[in-house]
DNA sequence: CATGAATTTAACTCAGCGGTACATTTTTGT
DNA sequence: ACAAAAATGTACCGCTGAGTTAAATTCATG
């Protein structure tokens, strides 16, 4: 299509007419919408075809069937979410500041992710079994764990953290309130109503739960009053 | 099928011999399964007219269509989740106790509850779109909200509570703990291994949590160091 | 330019599944 | 007893949507 005979921007070896990584990427994207959309069963093959600039055939050329483009978009997102949190360097912050520079990441990035959220709570849906089969997602996930035991451990080299303050389960309790803040709005709003997640609300939120975990480990914090 | 010509167990006028109600629920309860297990769009109604005692004519006799047996699942482990919390009475205990005691009932009636769990995530893929249509379901998500801002009026008069210690607030950070620990098992898991999902992990993990919610909104309290 | 591997198109298959038609039996009201 | 209404059984329909077949086009290379 691009009209001039010159390479549109490979760089492989020499030009090519026709893209195979291009056509791949456009594939994903198209398919992540759709799944975190409507989930692997909900996900129509035809509508996605449709949508992207090729053709249902190139699906299946590239992925073999529904379930293996899933798993690719799967592994898609986690790896771009481990991307948004590797760009937080907090190495070098005081273990407090880093801690709540960490959690207060950890928020924004997961309502900055709505697609990861969905997906996520697909896969759960299907209790786990795709994920289970990824090679590369347990590693992705090292990560944001190392980072937590840096700063555990820091905190507590300078008496500052309870000892026994867990990076694993300080992720865990981070990623509750991350997570549940964007996966379950349709619900809770619907019971509850909607304030709780005006723009004013969710920085106030935000604040209190990082107060509420420096409360948690750090000796002697005491969180401000709310509002 | 019941050999003898007597009535079988009803209440109302006379002897059913086809019992409309007992069908009904019989539906219900198979439906509620496999919607949690498969999702909206990934349940089957052949699959489960076969597992009722009875047929897919009656499905659409009784709900209408896919989406109204869908509706009536939900509505269903609603109530019967509002159910178990009702059940928990605290408005004579002192307020830290009896605020202690709802954020533990929560987690646990959370984690006896998996079907509801699944079922709430599902409609939140949809976004919420059929919990809106139901009327009955706001209501019933009143009663745990009237219990906390009991407690937390309480709290506040004794000197005890923040002020500004809010009840809907603290019912979001509650359910989040409460939520995320069995709606984000399978990808938590397989992301970093199950023990935090042990049954001794998980004791301590509620104790940790209820005392997270106390120091955010006790003056004063001092959460206990991990383990 | 002949060859063959990689890439792409268009049309087709076919079963699974949501939903229905219609007859039949059971219950109720009078 | 009898008609109207509620409840149920059986067989069927049509369309949607996952996956395929087979052939055409494009490009690298000798």
């Amino acid at each position: 299509m691009d009209g001039s005979g010159d390479r549109p921007k490979s760089k492989r070896k020499s030009s090519w007419k026709k893209d195979p990584e291009a056509v791949k990427a456009n594939i994903l994207e198209i398919a992540t919408e759709e799944f975190a959309a409507y989930g692997l069963s909900g996900a129509n093959i035809n509508e996605i075809a449709q949508k992207t600039s090729t053709s249902k055939r190139m699906i299946y050329y590239y992925f073999g069937d529904k379930e293996g483009l899933y798993c690719a978009v799967l592994e898609g997102v986690y790896a771009s979410l481990r991307n948004a949190e590797d760009k937080l360097e907090v190495g070098n912050l005081p273990p407090v500041e880093a801690l709540r520079r960490l959690v207060k990441a950890t928020f924004d990035a997961h309502a900055k992710a709505p697609h990861f959220i969905r997906l996520v709570m697909i896969e759960n849906i299907h209790n786990g079994d795709y994920l289970r089969k990824s090679e590369i997602v347990p590693k992705l996930n090292r990560s944001i764990i190392e980072k937590l035991e840096d700063v555990c451990s820091r905190g507590k080299k300078e008496g500052l953290f309870r000892e026994g303050a867990n990076a694993l389960q300080l992720h865990w309790l981070i990623s509750s309130f991350s997570f549940y803040n964007v996966s379950n709005r349709a619900t809770f709003s619907a019971s509850f109503g909607t304030e709780i997640f005006s723009k004013a609300m969710q920085s106030l939120v935000k604040d209190r739960v990082a107060d509420m975990v420096l409360a948690a480990v750090v000796i002697g914090h005491e969180p401000r009053s709310w509002d």
